[in-house]
DNA sequence: CGGCGGCTTGAATACGCATTCAATGATTGC
DNA sequence: GCAATCATTGAATGCGTATTCAAGCCGCCG
């Protein structure tokens, strides 16, 4: 374990490609070669580099790499909220894809509500090949340095319109409509939102369309609480609260939360303090399609974001492989939302059957061990 | 929006030094120094630099830095496991630290099981100034190949006897002890716990206080049910179920979760498929003291891990700002743990007033029947 | 048998910045 | 008033790799 130069200072003794080029007695340039794949070097050649690589337990510098290619590999992911699990999963799923590509990711978390400005600074510093922005403010001056600089820089989960940063999102208004209409169907009378950062197109967009839909449906009023301290799921408790404060409308009888963490806050505030229970004594319904809204205390009805698409067009945005292609400018890009019904809303009759669920275990079904 | 070179390819128009220092009429060091804190330039000359610099939206290259300065300013964090929020609480707290330290974040995720070697490897070849590992198998031989390229490596929440690595985790020992401790209290018989990963010393040593104290207590036997899959909610959950199915015990009347997420999974297993509630039926508990499990549906008793502590432990072993320092080898850093009363076990006598809790609402009020 | 194209190879150079070194001008101390 | 110290400056160099370029080598076709 200790071996012979135990309290060394920090050698920091790193082979580099000339070391293993003189064991090897090759030129650097092989070595080079015997990393690069495809690159022109004789099998036998390239066997005595990698030989002499693993003696001197050599690791090619990415860092000077980068220098003379012009790419690092390294893509930035820029994140407003760990706090919310959607993003969790979404940091989850693009980890596995860009590992599989490949690339390494650089990540940054913004506080929530803060605009990124500076961690897109950052990023930039370190020449990463593309921005994945979640949840976070943008200027237009940022996007603009991004595209003099060749980056493509991809919002994800939302868009801002006339801008230049292309954007991947699920249809946002068409799910709100569909959380309105098991409302609807269920023959609830009185309705009312819990809404998290009112900035932003994402939570506009899904007030947008289940209002939309309750007009449809002859309901002119909607009452609409904003959490304090935007999204989550403290500040969707105290929303439930202050809703029942109000004494100037009828208690709802639907509740629709902007998001599933904060649907969950939601229910807990009404089941904890309050001794309501869903669907019994109130509908309530979220947004996302996270695991966790699925799990026994919730059973959440919901609108499930199709996330692995989302990241697949999101890599597609970017053509981290052909650096070449012209950045697609101002792309908007909804994906199509799927309901998934939970128990916190009857099922209307013709949906009695089983129904494609959150990528959990089924649903009281003798429990499966993956996750 | 669009500016007049609109449908051009990737043009990749970087100012560097040497463009800003042409404009700003001053050779290439002094724009270096100009942005450099601390380095010897006249006050009127680096506004002059930084001007320049500001009209061709120069962004200093770090990679190219860090060739000369052999520091990235770059962390690794290894990941095991983001389904458990402990890891997500984790990282968030180093992503806070280490922004404020002016340090960045190459985040690798690994496969729960999977050995972290090929993740450390790539972050070797990026020149990472230290490395955080949590959850995740490491080699001897990576271990000393850190140590000989002068990286530290620190493994948070678990450590590795004998290994050069050093780490900083709780006292998972004693933090056993008191769950067990907690159940002897309320009068407990019969014990289970729900483990996951057997590997690794974390799991063990829960284990092991736990025993222990039972042993202390006269208890010689407890049921120890491994969830399939590792450690996760729903390989608790399957394991509540096994541990059912065995007749050759009396039914447990106390449950230990190795961590707060598996015991999550117990109880919504207990409660929604076995009708079983804590404490009533069952007590529960469980360790780490994320937020979640205080939340309304569990209000688990738990042994809070101090991550702020933990993580500032890791940092100051790691010496980021004297990279000369020699690196610590192999120090294990176990760090107090407490006991966090929830309400999954009754509270004895002594402990029956207030008791600092997770930062989330006081515990259900008054529950008033609206209807 | 001559020539041509394809595959390998190594020397040299570029990548963008930090830093060393020597020189200059400014300032202080005696 | 002179020497000595100090702050500021620019030229030059190095960091580790990829890549270009020209040269060497081989086999193959006509």
């Amino acid at each position: 374990m200790s071996d012979s130069t135990d309290g060394a200072k920090r050698t920091a003794s790193r082979a580099t490609s000339f070391d293993v080029a003189a064991l090897a007695r090759v030129s650097q340039s092989a070595v080079s070669r015997a990393f690069t794949p495809g690159a022109s070097i004789a099998k036998e050649k390239r066997d005595r580099v990698l030989e002499a690589a693993r003696k001197l337990n050599y690791v090619p510098n990415s860092i000077a790499s980068s220098l003379s290619t012009k790419r690092t590999n390294i893509v930035a992911v820029i994140l407003g909220n760990l706090r919310n699990p959607f993003y969790v999963h979404v940091l989850e799923a693009f980890s596995q894809r860009l590992k599989a590509l490949g690339r390494q990711i650089l990540v940054f978390t913004v506080e929530p509500g803060a605009d990124s400005d500076d961690a897109i600074l950052d990023a930039l510093r370190y020449q990463i090949d593309a921005i994945i922005l979640t949840a976070a403010q943008i200027s237009t001056r940022m996007t603009s340095i991004c595209h003099q600089r060749g980056i493509p820089i991809v919002l994800f989960n939302r868009y801002i319109p006339g801008s230049d940063a292309s954007g991947v999102r699920c249809d946002n208004v068409g799910g709100g409509r569909l959380i309105a209409e098991a409302f609807l169907a269920a023959g609830a009378r009185s309705f009312a939102m819990i809404t998290g950062d009112p900035r932003g197109t994402t939570s506009q967009d899904r007030v947008r369309g289940f209002v939309e839909r309750l007009l449809e449906g002859g309901i002119r009023r909607a009452a609409i609480e904003e959490a304090p301290g935007l999204s989550s799921y403290d500040g969707a408790a105290a929303a439930v609260l202050a809703l029942f404060e109000r004494r100037d409308r009828p208690r709802p009888d639907a509740l629709f939360g902007i998001n599933d963490i904060m649907a969950m806050g939601a229910i807990d505030m009404l089941r904890g303090r309050l001794g309501l229970t869903a669907p019994r004594d109130m509908l309530v319904a979220g947004f996302d399609g996270i695991l966790e809204a699925n799990r026994e205390p919730y059973r959440l009805t919901t609108v499930r974001q199709p996330i692995d698409d989302m990241v697949e067009q999101t890599l597609a945005l970017m053509h981290l492989d052909d650096p070449d292609t012209p950045i697609a400018r101002g792309v908007d890009m909804p994906l199509p939302a799927q309901l998934v019904w939970g128990e916190t809303t009857p099922r209307p009759p013709g949906f009695a059957s089983a129904e494609a669920r959150a990528a959990t275990p089924r649903r009281r079904g003798p429990a499966r061990s993956r996750n």
